[in-house]
This record gives C-alpha cells, sequence and structure tokens, in this order.
RNA sequence: GCGGGUAUGGCGAAAUAGGUAGACGCAAGGGACUUAAAAUCCCUCGGGGGCGACUCCGUGCCGGUUCGAGUCCGGCUACCCGCACCA
C-alpha cells in the first residue's frame, strides 16, 4: 500500500476497470427487479461543466450504486439536450456549423463526466440532434397533431426593430435587445401551439398518484391555476353585442361599478366609431404592446388605463349603466380578455378605483374599516348586502344562487378556467427539429407521412433568421417548395423550428430502447423499465419541463403507445450551488470553479464528497474551497485505515453498536436526500476507529462498503489492496440489526420548569419509577422545599418536574 | 405583481413525531513532532458574568399555545427561485 492515496494513478485505473467489464450496463433481463434512476441531462453548452451538474448526478450516482449492490437491474442513463440558443448564436458569430459545435461541445462534456466516475450506462446514450433520435420526436408531433392538439394561431413575439429577428425572453433586456440595445416590440406572427391546456385536469390529477417533494406539486397545481367561477354576459349600450367576463366572484355581481377590456379586445377595434377618445385609446394600446405580460402585470401596482368614452356595459342583475375602461394588467390570454370590476372586494380592482376615482360598493359586510378605506376580500365570513336576493346569503351560498340564475336567464353559466395556457411550439429558428407539416394552398396543413420520417435538417449557407422574422430554413427554396402529399400540387413546408423543450418531453423514453428504428421503443422494454422510479432534477424545470414531458407522456399512453399514466414515480430537486461569495457563479463575476481543477488537485472522490457534504440537498449552497480540502482530510484518513487494520472477520466488541447504528443511518439518508449527514456519520465512525486504535478487517469491509457510493474509487483501491473478494460494484450492501443498534445505558435529561438542570445515566431498562428517583437526586438542590405538580417522564429521554 | 421557498455560532450546517440547540466539517487559538515550515496528531472553540461548583442570555423580528418551542399557530421583515422563446 502507498503511503498516500494518489488519486492521479487510482481514479482512472478503476474508471478503465468499469469500462472495460461493462460495470453498470443496464440488463435485458426482465426477470430481475429493476430501478431507473433519472437525472436531467445536460444541454451542453461551450462553458464545459459546470460545478452544479455533479451535484444531482452524485446523488442518484448514490442511489443507482446502492441499488446495484441490493441486487436490482438498475438503469442509470445520460445524454444530451443538445439543440438550442447558444449554439445557434455561437454558430452565427462564429460561421461553424452548430453540428460541430454541439459534437465538440458534447465530447469536452463526455470526458468531464466520466472524469468524475459516474456509473452512466453509457451504451443508452443519447442525442436530441441525432436524426436517429429527433425523428422520434417529430413522430410524436405527428400524433399530436392527427389528434388535434396541435394548432397555428397567431401569437405575439418579441421584434427586435433593428436587428429584424424574433427574440428569445432571455434576450430582452428592460425592453431593449441584448445584441444591439434597439427597442423591442411584441410582433404578432402565426406559430404553431400544443393544447395543452386541454391535459390540464389530467396533469392536476395525475399529481395525487405520484411521490413528488410537496412544494413540486403545489407549484404544478398553482401553474396551472384551476378556478371555477362563472361567464356572465354584459350588454353593450346600444347595440345587440354581449361583453363576456370571466370572474370567480359571481357573488359580487352587484358591486360591479366598471368593466376593464384587455387593451388588444377585438370589441375595440369594431366600435371605434362610437369611441370618442380612440386616438387616446390607440396611443395606449401601442404603449402596452411594447410590455411583456410580465412587466403588464408587474406594474400593476401604479395602475394605468383609459376610459371608453361612448361605450359603456349594463350590469345584467340590476341593469345600472357602468363604464368601460381598458388597462393592461387585464390578458388576452386569459379568461375573456375583460373583467366586470368591484373594487370593494378585489385588491387590483380596488386600487384602480381609487387611483381613477370611481365608486366603490360594499356587497359583502363584514369588513372592519369602511370599503372605501380599505378592500375587504375575506370570503369565509362575509355575508352578502346591497345584492337583493343575494342578501343576506354567505358567499358560498350566494355563489352558487347567483350562478344558478344566470343559467336560468341564459346570461352566464358556471366555468372552470385554468391559468396554464397552450404551449407556443414554434421557434423561427436553424438549430430545432423541423415540424413535419406541409402546407398547402388547397389541403390546408397537411402532415409528413410517417414514413419519410426522419426529416432531416438541411444545410443552410446562414443560421442568421430572415428580415421578416422567418426561420434561416426559409431561404432555402429547394427544401422549402416540394409537392402536397394530399393533393399533388405545388405546397410548401413549414420552416420554423421545435423548442429545446420537445426533445427533452421523452427522453428517458428513448433510453429504455435507444437503438431501436422501428418504434420509439419496444413495448416489452417500455413495460419493464417505466415508470421511473426517481427523477431528479432543478427546481427551475418544474412548471415548464416536468409539465411539458408529463403533458406529452400522458399524450402517449391515451394513444396507448406507453404503459403508465405518469412518466416519474418519484421527483426530487436539488439547490443551486453558488460562488463562495453567495452568488450565482458566472463568468462576469468571476467567481466559477471549473470541476476539472478540484479532480486535478484533488480527486473525483473528493468533489464527490465534498457536492453531497457541502449542505442540505434540496438548498442552495455555497462553494468552499477550505470545505473541498476538508473532504480530501477526511479521505485521507480512509486511506490510512489500511495502516490500523488488524484480521479478525467480526466486528470489534467496542465498536459494534456504532457500526450497526451507522449502517442503519446512512442506508436511511441515502434515500432521503440527506448525504450531509450520511457522511457525517462516516466521519464519525471513522473518529471512533481512530479512538479506538485498531479495527479487524470485517470493521474496514463495511466502512468501505457504506462509503463506496460516495467515493467508488477510492473503495475499490482499498478493497483489492485488503483482498476483498470481487469488486466493491458486485458486493452486497451491508445489514443492521435493531438489537444491535442500541447502547447499554441511555443519558437522561432532567428539566424543572422545562430548563435543564442535570443528566444522568441509567440502565436502558430500568422502570420509570427508578428514573424519576434519579432524576430527583441529580436535581436534589433545586427542588428543594417545593411541591412538586407534576412529573412529565419521556422515556429513554427526559425528566421535567413542575414544580411551585 | 403573482406562485414557490429559505432564515440556527466567525463560516457550511445538525437536531426521528414538541423533549439535553450547535452532531459532522471549516476557520481560529493553544500544544506535540520538526533546525524551521508544510503535513500529521492531541486539546479548546455560541455570547456575557464568576477563582469556582455554577449562572444568565441565545435558532431573522413581534405576539400566542404548552410542563417544555429551532420545531406548532397568528402577524411582519429580509433574501433566493420561477413567471411560459435561456436551459
Amino acid at each position: 500500500m502507498a503511503a498516500v492515496y494518489d488519486h492521479h494513478s487510482v481514479e482512472p485505473k478503476w474508471q478503465k476497470v468499469w469500462d472495460d467489464e461493462k460495470a453498470f450496463a443496464a440488463t435485458n433481463d426482465f426477470s430481475k427487479p429493476k430501478y431507473y434512476a433519472l437525472v436531467e441531462f445536460p444541454y451542453p453548452s461551450g462553458q464545459g461543466l459546470h460545478v452544479g451538474h455533479p451535484r444531482p448526478y452524485t446523488a442518484l450516482d448514490i442511489v443507482s450504486r446502492k441499488r446495484r449492490m441490493q441486487g436490482y437491474n438498475v438503469l442509470f442513463p445520460m445524454g444530451w439536450d443538445a439543440f438550442g440558443l447558444p449554439t445557434e448564436n455561437y454558430a452565427i458569430k462564429n460561421k461553424i456549423h452548430p453540428k460541430i459545435v454541439t459534437k465538440n461541445n458534447v465530447a469536452r462534456f463526455k470526458e468531464q463526466l466520466h472524469s468524475i466516475g459516474y456509473s452512466f450506462d453509457w451504451d443508452r446514450e443519447v442525442n436530441t440532434t441525432d436524426p436517429g433520435y429527433y425523428h422520434w420526436t417529430q413522430w410524436i408531433f405527428l400524433k399530436l397533431f392527427n389528434a388535434g392538439l396541435a394548432y397555428k394561431t397567431q401569437m405575439p413575439i418579441n421584434w427586435c426593430t433593428s436587428c429584424k429577428v424574433g427574440l428569445a425572453n432571455e434576450e430582452v433586456v428592460n425592453g431593449v435587445c441584448e445584441r444591439c440595445g434597439a427597442p423591442v416590440v411584441r410582433k404578432m406572427q402565426s406559430q404553431w401551439m400544443l393544447k395543452i391546456t386541454e391535459y390540464a385536469d389530467k396533469l392536476l390529477e395525475g399529481l395525487d398518484s405520484v411521490d413528488y417533494i410537496e412544494r413540486v406539486k403545489t407549484q404544478q397545481r398553482n401553474w396551472i391555476g384551476r378556478s371555477t367561477g362563472a361567464e356572465v354576459d354584459f350588454k353593450l349600450t346600444g347595440t345587440d353585442d354581449k361583453l363576456t367576463v370571466y370572474t370567480t366572484r359571481p357573488d359580487t355581481l352587484f358591486g360591479a361599478t366598471y368593466m376593464v377590456m384587455s387593451p388588444e379586445h377585438p370589441y375595440i377595434e369594431k366600435y371605434k366609431d362610437r369611441i370618442t377618445n380612440y386616438d387616446e385609446v390607440v396611443k395606449y394600446r401601442e404603449e402596452a404592446s411594447r410590455k411583456s405580460d410580465f412587466e403588464r402585470t408587474e406594474l400593476a401596482k401604479d395602475k394605468t388605463g383609459v376610459c371608453l368614452n361612448g361605450l359603456t356595459a349594463i350590469d345584467p342583475v340590476n341593469d345600472k349603466e357602468i363604464p368601460i375602461w381598458i388597462s393592461d394588467y387585464v390578458l388576452m390570454s386569459y379568461g375573456t380578455g375583460a373583467i366586470m370590476a368591484v373594487p370593494a372586494h378585489d385588491e387590483r380592482d380596488w386600487e384602480f378605483a381609487k387611483k381613477f376615482n370611481l365608486p366603490i360598493i360594499e356587497v359583502v359586510a363584514g369588513s372592519d374599516k369602511p370599503v372605501t378605506e380599505q378592500v375587504y376580500t375575506d370570503v369565509a365570513e362575509g355575508k352578502l348586502v346591497n345584492s337583493g336576493f343575494l342578501d343576506g346569503l354567505s358567499v358560498a351560498e350566494a355563489k352558487k344562487k347567483i350562478t344558478e340564475f344566470l343559467e336560468e336567464k341564459g346570461i352566464g353559466h358556471a366555468k372552470t378556467n385554468y391559468k396554464l395556457r397552450d404551449w407556443v411550439f414554434s421557434r423561427q429558428r436553424y438549430w430545432g427539429e423541423p415540424i413535419p407539416i406541409i402546407h398547402c394552398e388547397k389541403c390546408g396543413y397537411v402532415p409528413l407521412k410517417e414514413e419519410d420520417l426522419p426529416l432531416e435538417l438541411p444545410e443552410v449557407e446562414s443560421y442568421m433568421p430572415g428580415d421578416n422574422g422567418e426561420s434561416p430554413l426559409a431561404a432555402m427554396d429547394s427544401w422549402v417548395n416540394v409537392t402536397c402529399p394530399c393533393c399533388g400540387g405545388p405546397a410548401k413546408r413549414e420552416t420554423d423550428t421545435m423548442p429545446q423543450w420537445a426533445g427533452s418531453s421523452w427522453y428517458f423514453l428513448r433510453y429504455i430502447d435507444p437503438t431501436n428504428d422501428k418504434e420509439l421503443a419496444s413495448q416489452e422494454a417500455l413495460k419493464y423499465w417505466l415508470p421511473v422510479d426517481w427523477y431528479n432534477g432543478g427546481m427551475e424545470h418544474t412548471t415548464l419541463h416536468l409539465l411539458y414531458s408529463r403533458f406529452w407522456h400522458r399524450f402517449l399512453y391515451d394513444q396507448g403507445i406507453v404503459p403508465t399514466k405518469e412518466p416519474y414515480a418519484k421527483r426530487t430537486s436539488h439547490g443551486m450551488i453558488l460562488g463562495s461569495n453567495g452568488e450565482k457563479m458566472s463568468k462576469s463575476r468571476g467567481n466559477v470553479v471549473n470541476p476539472d481543477d478540484i479532480i486535478e488537485e484533488y480527486g473525483a472522490d473528493t468533489l464527490r464528497t465534498y457536492e453531497m457534504f457541502i449542505g442540505a440537498f434540496d438548498q442552495a449552497a455555497n462553494w468552499s474551497m477550505e470545505g473541498v480540502q476538508g473532504c480530501r482530510r477526511f479521505l485521507d484518513r480512509v486511506w490510512k485505515l489500511q495502516a490500523i487494520v488488524t484480521d479478525g472477520d467480526e466486528y470489534s466488541k467496542d465498536l459494534e453498536v456504532k457500526i450497526h447504528q451507522t449502517i442503519r443511518k446512512v442506508s436511511g439518508d441515502f434515500e432521503t436526500l440527506k448525504y450531509n449527514t450520511g457522511i457525517a456519520a462516516l466521519m464519525a465512525l471513522i473518529n471512533d476507529f481512530y479512538k479506538a486504535g485498531s479495527i479487524t478487517k470485517a470493521d474496514l469491509k463495511t466502512f468501505i462498503l457504506l462509503l463506496n457510493p460516495v467515493a467508488p474509487h477510492i473503495t475499490e483501491e482499498i478493497w483489492a489492496n485488503e483482498g476483498f473478494e470481487g469488486r466493491v460494484f458486485q458486493a452486497k450492501w451491508p445489514e443492521y440489526e435493531e438489537a444491535k443498534c442500541v447502547e447499554d445505558t441511555v443519558t437522561i435529561a432532567v428539566q424543572v420548569l422545562g430548563k435543564l438542570r442535570g443528566t444522568f445515566e441509567e440502565d436502558r431498562n430500568a422502570s420509570k419509577e427508578t428514573m424519576i428517583a434519579r432524576a430527583k437526586e441529580t436535581v436534589a438542590s433545586k427542588i428543594e422545599g417545593k411541591e412538586i405538580v407534576k412529573e412529565i417522564y419521556v422515556p429513554g429521554k427526559l425528566v421535567n418536574f413542575v414544580v411551585k
């Protein structure tokens, strides 16, 4: 044995052994119990791996390695989510094909991941930009199209007035273009959409059947945002038209004092002759078009709006004529694009009414202050007033009664609404999956035939979007102009590509059968491997990627393509790794840590141990070089255990209880995301080993097995040095006996009036009477001359005396 | 703005189900070894007071429930994440 642990020679050595022996390949032996562990596949950026990546990867590598030791057939795959904007922008700037850029980045990422010693099954690597992969992404799109879930509509995009290109939200900084600084406006564009809203209820209900951490479920539920209310028709004065609003509070209908329409509402165009201040309205609408939905609702505090002079509405319950305003906080994309405003009982309406001096009428009583001074939104306590036939009812009763009334009169009906919006699926970009649709003047949108897939990305001369905001593909006349598969007439290909979310919405299915060129994956393999048993990923993917992939999966289930309703049985999330200054790591802040440097100086096992020890797994943590060093010191102490090991195939007597406790602790902590305390327990045990002076081979063996999932290289090397049989990755996970986890004596805390006044040691089986008697001795001076009113005894823990 | 989180020593953090706050690690101070340093090993380490047995205070802030609150309840404050074309 070498005197010191030399990671430079040991780590690559074992990585090669694992590769050569195909140590971590999932087998197709479907008779074995399976375990599918999944981490989010990375976007192979030009910067290479970031120290944030190894955190979730190491966590599930630990789980995977432990599962294999527990006898499971484990699938733990890795791949590349390689389409995307930064690669395309790099390609534009440097005139290099994105394919080449991607290939280089992937090679770098793969080498980096390899050097950390992950137990990925590299035989199942997938890449979303590979035509053999996106063949099936396009195939799923065709299924969606044929099921009526893909449609085209006019949607606004961010448009740079100077570059003449569509921009991603991220490329818009404070309303101007990130590259040139010119103002960005919203421009209408015909876009492909996916009807995720049709799956809103299924996605909501599915959450009840899966084991996701609670905040992920809550965030998805709120994102879907189901609310039940009513749609109500208000007559437009002097016309045959009605203005339909959506409200969650139909009970407050008698308190509506004005209406607000979205600035984009079609009635504005329709009745522009009636609106006497139309110029002002148009100006306001232009200003609103410069703001994103986010800004429009963000600026809600300082309400803006314009009253439509000449256009009013009639409240259907009391025939009152009320004014109509337009304001940007009302969005065309939610509800009906118009609201009735009840300022007494809605915060935004109240602020708006105060600003523009509009009447505020109380219709729910129960507030401490008059509603002209403070908005009253309590729905549990209040009773209806000033509301005709609703007076005296509770809010819930009134909701029911008014909805029945509206339905009876034919002026409204109960309505469920969702905050969730349909998924904008078009990008005017090159580096994405081509949308396999042909547009024919005669036949409309015609899908490609399945046998014509994959529709490969053609080579183009420039990756720059066209002047009118079209994708670079639009310039490829020979590719664009085709004959209609339906009528044989002249037709044009769709030139938009899919968003990056497309490839990542189903990648976990492809790992199951990655080389199948007949189907997306074989039914037999899907039945065996699904669902994913444990999926860990960033909290930032909760509402988009996670929801999108659940949507696709549920759709595929409805089509009979996959055997489970839900793709992921369990979902957990990790916290971000921040720079040592507590800020997000970024080049500009100069606080970026490259994992390669850590591996070079301290080794992969140190990196892995530190990333797991850094803090609570689900919380953000600051990087610390000193902390890295501490973990390396721990591994050095592990290495040096070889110097104090003596023969013996049983646990040392003095260490036996500690070892059993540690097996229990580590086995549990590795399952519950508490990697930091699991490692702390191993550190505590090694401290006990050194205190004992010498340990048996059995002591060492168990310690090595427990540490192996975290630090696989050093443990494999010690295992070989000590002549233990086979490889650690083939060994069995250690077991503990509950009976051997308990000490003979317990320490009892003694409190007087809840304050700690002393402790004593006693046989753990001693009676309650003995414990209380010993407790009285322990705090004799504190309770002397006082009356004991109550004795509280918590077995094995404490005694508390309540005295007078 | 809306939705979701988080707050404990000098620092990263622990604390099954309301029961000894600060495990484990880092930094710091002292000691051993060394010509010296590094490495390693040993000891101390929340704050105040006391020579001392001890004692008071302490888990973001204000209040409550309880024999007992970091943990439960009500009300705040600060910070972090997401907000649909970054991934």
